[in-house]
DNA sequence: TACATTTGACCTGC
DNA sequence: GCAGGTCAAATGTA
């Protein structure tokens, strides 16, 4: 099969997963509807509603750019999270070559926050550094707080749409080290869909919310029902499928890179993953995949 | 000149 | 109403 035929399989399986998503929330709505919150009392309307026209963006986009027509806002914010009043559609700048900025047509500071679901790591490090490329864009004093936070988000906010976020504060015990919260996955190219706290931080604290849930029994994760979403992977022996494990001690995409899969190749597999990963038929235990790269 | 930082304004969510 | 998060004009720097 060639490549174009192996897209199309991708992006109808892609289609059928959104819609199927799309449907089941329809019906797990409509069950809310008559009963308001959840069976755990976690679930609200408006998430499931969220989920609902989620699902059937992204199924629409799939169907191609011109199918989607629910708004005058140009390509939205993937992950969804991030509906900024702030028009996020992209326009040529004529002085600037092909950078794009986000066309704002209100005034300063109006933005939609992100929900507290978004998923975060802090760390504590002797140094504000990481391998990725942050512009600072704000700071604020915090109450209580000695020190003043700083705001940073990625160089290619813009240019490539990353949303990776991250605060950095000073600690009022020890003013060598920082508190840094990461917020958001990088979605950039120089690392798509890793997770990337930085490795010179002297430790993690703590992981809020992460979309994945970690395994808690070793290295491994069993992904035999990953095999109807992912056939090309089962073709690399390196992944050590043919045995139906999954060494987790390599990430995916180091991984993948590593047995010289094209960009496009491994884009697909990461689709193909978080597919899986929404289904909850899979997981790993260093590796976010982030919606919002979609 | 292009890009990064600073900083006050303004918005959102609690 | 307040605290915190983001925007964007002004300013700095290479």
């Amino acid at each position: 099969m060639d490549a174009t035929g192996i897209c199309n399989q991708i992006d109808k399986r892609k289609l059928m997963m959104e819609l199927a998503q799309g449907q089941e929330s329809a019906r797990r709505l409509q069950a809310l509807l008559q009963n308001p919150v959840g069976e755990d009392g976690s679930e609200l309307v408006g998430q499931l509603v969220e989920k609902v026209l989620r699902s059937l963006e992204l199924g629409l986009d799939l169907l191609g750019p011109s199918s989607n027509q629910t708004g005058e806002n140009g390509p939205r914010s993937p992950g969804g999270e991030q509906h900024q009043v702030t028009d996020f559609s992209f326009e040529e700048d004529p002085d600037k070559g092909d950078k794009k900025r986000p066309v704002t047509r209100d005034k300063r500071g109006c933005y939609k926050r992100r929900k507290s679901s978004q998923t975060t790591r802090v760390t504590v490090s002797s140094t504000t550094e990481d391998d990725h490329a942050w512009r600072k864009y704000g700071q604020k004093c915090i109450l209580n707080s000695k020190f003043p936070r700083s705001y940073f988000r990625c160089t290619h906010k813009y240019d490539q749409g990353c949303k990776a976020t991250k605060q950095v504060q000073m600690m009022e015990d020890d003013p060598c080290k920082y508190h840094t919260t990461y917020i958001g996955a990088h979605t950039c190219n120089r690392h798509p869909m890793t997770w990337d706290p930085p490795h010179t931080s002297d430790h993690v604290n703590e992981e809020i919310n992460d979309p994945v849930e970690a395994k808690s029994d070793g290295s491994t994760t069993t992904i035999d029902n990953l095999s109807g979403f992912c056939p090309s992977l089962l073709e690399k022996p390196a992944f050590g499928l043919q045995e139906g494990r999954f060494d987790q001690s390599e990430d995916p995409v180091s991984m993948m890179y590593r047995l010289g899969m094209k960009d496009e190749e491994i884009q697909s597999e990461m689709e193909c993953m978080l597919i899986g990963n929404s289904l909850g038929h899979y997981g790993f235990c260093d590796f976010h995949l982030d919606e919002s790269y979609f």
